[in-house]
DNA sequence: ATAAATTTACGTGTTACCACGTATTTTATT
DNA sequence: AATAAAATACGTGGTAACACGTAAATTTAT
């Protein structure tokens, strides 16, 4: 591993959390290139000084942090991209294997849980917290029963969560509706969903993210 | 007007924001007494110091930013309170009102807003920005609807939106289920919802959070 | 081309949700 | 004490969701 120190540059919307980034990177003598407010000034900055690493907040106005690392990987840009963010993004495991994600930070870390993961990072390993690896976990099984669903109950699915009654994803799939009931049906099979009446609703209200 | 600087003291348990708003507040000269990571230590700060001013996080572990309000305006003291959140609140407006609340700060508001903001709260003004108030205007206007609900069809709409079928709701609150379909179908009218048949509860999971 | 999986569709029956009305008891309000 | 509001409960009828089974047409895979 070498010892020279990694270039950084961060980005986030929040001005209060960039002043705390780049104070503390700053302060511990980290050599940064550069700031920005949102997505696109991340973007320029990042195709501009080509930095090893790039600390970007997910959400940002015009470009999101998620974008931002697939345009690096799509212009192949070595960058490598850390995440930082207050939300627990339930997905982002599967981004993080097709782009070049490389950390995850949850803002409530503590500082030196940055300078670990910079430090990981920087020799090339990914870094994601034990918060985060728990979530996965999770996350995993649960997709495993999603992906046990034929595009057709997908499809329903989506609708279901969109408050669609079976008519009305009938009429919109140009199908019978007992079809969608034993759609429905073969779902919830499928799902091991408890034998409650809108509990199908539920689990698809709950997981609404996911069926995007 | 005073022309002292007002005794500050802030708590947030995002290490990252905490140092952020410390750094920007101790560069721009103000009389920073002390800084929390928890609702804890920001009320024994207050309790000690007794800052004119205290900037708070609303989500803390152990205490909230809103019970250290309540807990001040209960033992007289009169720091004034300024809450800092990423989440725009909804029905903090009544409760700025009751509780001795004098700002009120968004995290991606630029840093020249929080200057504003203490210097409209040391003259004793309250602070709260037009973004905030776009917003308040809109939730007056959804509780207005809330408010019409008596204490039981609350209590039901909560448990409605905690997947309780009607059985287990009347079964819970030890009256028959019929009165439950009564209390539904009343406040289906109050609230004006569509009819559809899941519509009830549609409605509660999405106003989930109101009804805590 | 054949087998397997998926999509489509229907029958039958149960339970839950919802509308609308009536009516008694309990709780507030004044 | 009197009136109003809220909570309780039931009747009746309609629609939606769900279980479980059968079965044909279509698509996909091998």
């Amino acid at each position: 591993m070498s010892n020279t120190t990694p270039s950084i540059i961060i980005a986030d919307d929040h001005p209060l959390l960039l002043k705390g980034l780049s104070d503390f990177l700053i302060e511990k003598g980290y050599n940064l290139l550069g700031s920005g407010n949102d997505g696109r000034e991340a973007y320029n900055l990042i195709t501009q000084k080509k930095p090893d690493i790039a600390i970007l907040d997910i959400q940002m106005p015009y470009m999101s942090g998620l974008e931002i690392a697939q345009q690096c990987k799509a212009t192949n840009i070595e960058t490598k991209i850390v995440l930082i963010t207050l939300h627990k993004e339930k997905d982002l495991y599967q981004k993080a294997q097709e782009l070049n994600i490389f950390g995850y930070i949850l803002k409530e870390f503590a500082l030196e849980e940055i300078e670990n993961c910079i430090k990981t990072v920087k020799e090339g390993t990914p870094f994601f917290s034990e918060k985060i690896k728990e979530l996965i976990g999770v996350v995993l099984v649960e997709d495993s029963e999603l992906s046990t669903l034929t595009p057709s109950e997908k499809k329903i699915l989506k609708l279901i969560a969109q408050d669609k009654t079976n008519k009305e994803i009938a009429s919109q799939l140009f199908i019978s509706y007992r079809t969608v009931e034993k759609h429905r049906s073969n779902i919830i099979t499928k799902l091991n969903i408890e034998p409650k009446t809108n509990s199908l609703l539920i689990w698809a209200k709950e997981h609404h993210d996911k069926l995007l």
